[in-house]
DNA sequence: GAGTAGCAG
DNA sequence: GATTCTGCTACTC
């Protein structure tokens, strides 16, 4: 028997989709947006459109056969009195996506809400979950509260704690409900989890109009597989036992997993697919692989996966990390709440003729960066909470990156039959762009012609002849602005502590030891600290930085002036003179 | 840091 | 298979 990681099931994760797809891989979001602005076209069949495609549609447009990625013609033909609305504008899913995720943040202890794209969410309610399990009253199960806030005796809900809220897997109706009693730890906190789901979804539904799917485990590749096994508007718990008895009882994740089509499991994509399908059926199979057929094929194993998705370009460790997953072990983190995002860019795919002039490109680039800036403006600026305080850049990306598709892809390289569609090459932002006093267009225009066009000229270098199919504008590469005092007296003390020390070692001279400006960059990135950030370098543009000094009055150390604040709490924290100590 | 690949919805 | 409009991580150079 091969290793795998040891599986963590200390911790309870909640899976929600929102709205609940109704079939294979069926997410309907953006149809539940509109439906929830206008309740009438529930009863309608109802198609989002986003060019020639209907990129989702509603639940009555697909009972009368229409689908995702359809052709608008086709739906029409289908179905002559759909109801059609664009959806090519993102705002308007975004802002919903946003609403549900703070409204589901409320109720999770520490925040612990991480999301999937627009409609899912991963919660990580272990607390919350080992709270309520420890205060149950073995006696009087059925009429158990579930506290949402241990502070408040009245923020809750009842539940029934004989029973698990909704479905579970396998599902045992025939069965009578267990007694408390014969319930393993993992067994309880997974019931007292769905009721908690439960509550959760309810409480979307009533407050917010969406109803959601639901997934209960100990992993997010397990609660988001699980939740799948009844839909819509259902949810479902796996249930233990979660490991393999001496006794022969089997696992009811192995039993869960290996029915599953290899594809379908999360971190799997198409490429890892076809790796392990042309492994384990052969080169050309068309079958559909399972999980039980790759787990149980001959000499698999951690190396064997090495080698069948390994290779140049492959992730480090991608064996272990597939064999793990085929055997339900996810140890990844629910990521803490993100409130900036890494990127953001604007896209817009054009069809023939429609992009092959550099004017038509111009005035396409121009669009783009219009969009783009606005949504920098929303996504990253502080607003200020009174109209007395100036706005605020959160972060500034510091890349600019402009990606086309040509229609017929990059020049064909003979060995590779996939397209490999998008190129791209990036710039320095230019800083201007940040600023607030000058209207978004006339920026827009500065961008695009005295950036992206330039760029674009090294994308395609020929004159004529390209026609493109896209064409993305981006900002990549966030660095958080430093130095605001609401998010700085948020965080610990030990994190002053590192970001202390990272600070004095850039601005510290070692003449005698040339490592040491590596040793100082490394550990930005091993403790995740940002570098020191110059605020003022980013606020005005062909301008110096006038960086101000600071000078400690305990130590006398001198300092740029965003190391102020870190430097007296180190002072603060009872330190002296003597910075070694 | 630049550019690409592959994952996701 | 790729079609839409994104956004994230992680690889190579």
């Amino acid at each position: 028997m091969a290793t795998i990681p040891a599986r963590n099931d200390r911790r309870i994760i909640i899976h929600l989709v929102c709205p609940p797809p109704a079939g294979q891989d069926y997410d309907c979001f953006y149809a539940s947006v509109f439906e929830v602005e206008q309740p009438a076209l529930k009863s309608l069949p109802l198609a989002v459109q986003q060019k020639q495609i209907v990129v989702t549609c509603n639940y009555e447009a697909r009972r009368r056969g229409l689908h995702k990625l359809q052709l608008i013609k086709d739906a029409k033909r289908i179905c002559p009195d759909v109801v059609i609305v664009l959806g090519e504008d993102l705002t308007k899913f975004r802002d919903a996506s946003k609403d549900l995720y703070l409204f589901t943040r409320n109720f999770v202890w520490g925040g612990r809400v991480e999301r999937l794209g627009f409609d899912e969410q991963f919660l990580d309610v272990t607390d919350m979950v080992d709270y309520n399990t420890g205060i149950l009253n073995p006696n009087d199960l059925s009429s158990s509260f579930f506290h949402l806030d241990p502070k408040d005796p009245t923020a809750g809900f009842s539940y029934d704690a004989t029973n698990f809220y909704g479905s579970t897997y396998p599902s045992t109706p025939e069965k009578p409900p267990k007694q408390e009693a014969t319930r393993t730890p993992l067994e309880t906190k997974l019931l007292v989890a769905s009721h908690l789901a439960g509550y959760i979804r309810s409480q979307l539904e009533n407050e917010k109009g969406y109803t959601a799917t639901g997934g209960v485990s100990t992993s997010k590749l397990l609660a988001k597989l699980v939740g799948s096994v009844h839909k819509p508007n259902n949810q479902t718990t796996l249930l233990p036992p979660y490991e393999t008895g001496t006794d022969g009882t089997r696992s009811n994740i192995t039993q869960f997993l290996d029915n599953h089509e290899i594809r379908r499991i999360p971190g799997i994509g198409s490429r890892l697919a076809q790796k392990l399908r042309s492994r384990v059926a052969g080169e050309s199979s068309e079958e559909k692989l399972t999980v039980r057929d790759v787990r149980l094929f001959p000499g698999m194993g951690p190396a064997m996966m090495e080698r069948t998705l390994g290779g140049p370009g492959a992730a480090k460790g991608i064996g272990m990390r597939v064999w793990s997953i085929l055997h339900g072990v996810d140890n990844t983190e629910v990521s803490e709440a993100r409130d900036l995002p890494t990127q953001i860019s604007i896209e817009d795919s054009y069809g023939r003729g429609r992009l092959d002039s550099i004017e038509k490109v111009r005035r396409e680039l121009i669009i783009l960066t219009t969009s783009l800036i606005r949504r920098m403006r929303t996504d990253l600026l502080d607003k200020g909470e009174d109209k007395m305080s100036q706005p605020r850049w959160l972060a500034h990306p510091r890349t600019l990156r402009l990606s086309t598709r040509p229609r017929n892809g990059p020049e064909t390289d003979g060995v590779r039959t996939y397209n490999v569609n998008r190129i791209s090459r990036s710039a320095p932002l230019p800083t201007f762009i940040f600023h607030l006093d000058e209207n978004v267009e006339s920026l827009a225009e500065r961008v695009a012609q005295d950036h992206l066009l330039g760029m674009f000229r090294k994308l395609h270098a020929e004159k004529a002849g390209w026609d493109l199919g896209l064409m993305n504008v981006a900002v990549t590469n966030m660095v958080e602005s430093a130095g605001d005092q609401k998010q700085s007296s948020g965080r610990d003390i030990g994190m002053m502590f590192r970001r202390q020390e990272a600070v004095l070692r850039e601005w510290t001279v070692h003449p005698v030891d040339p490592t040491s400006t590596a040793a100082g960059y490394g550990e930005y990135h091993e403790q995740n600290i940002e570098p020191p950030n110059l605020e003022a370098a980013w606020e005005e543009d062909e301008e110096e930085p006038e960086t101000e000094f600071f000078e400690c009055g305990i130590c006398g150390a001198a300092m740029p002036h965003f190391a102020e604040l870190a430097h007296s709490m180190f002072h603060e924290a009872g330190n002296g003179r003597d910075h070694s100590a």
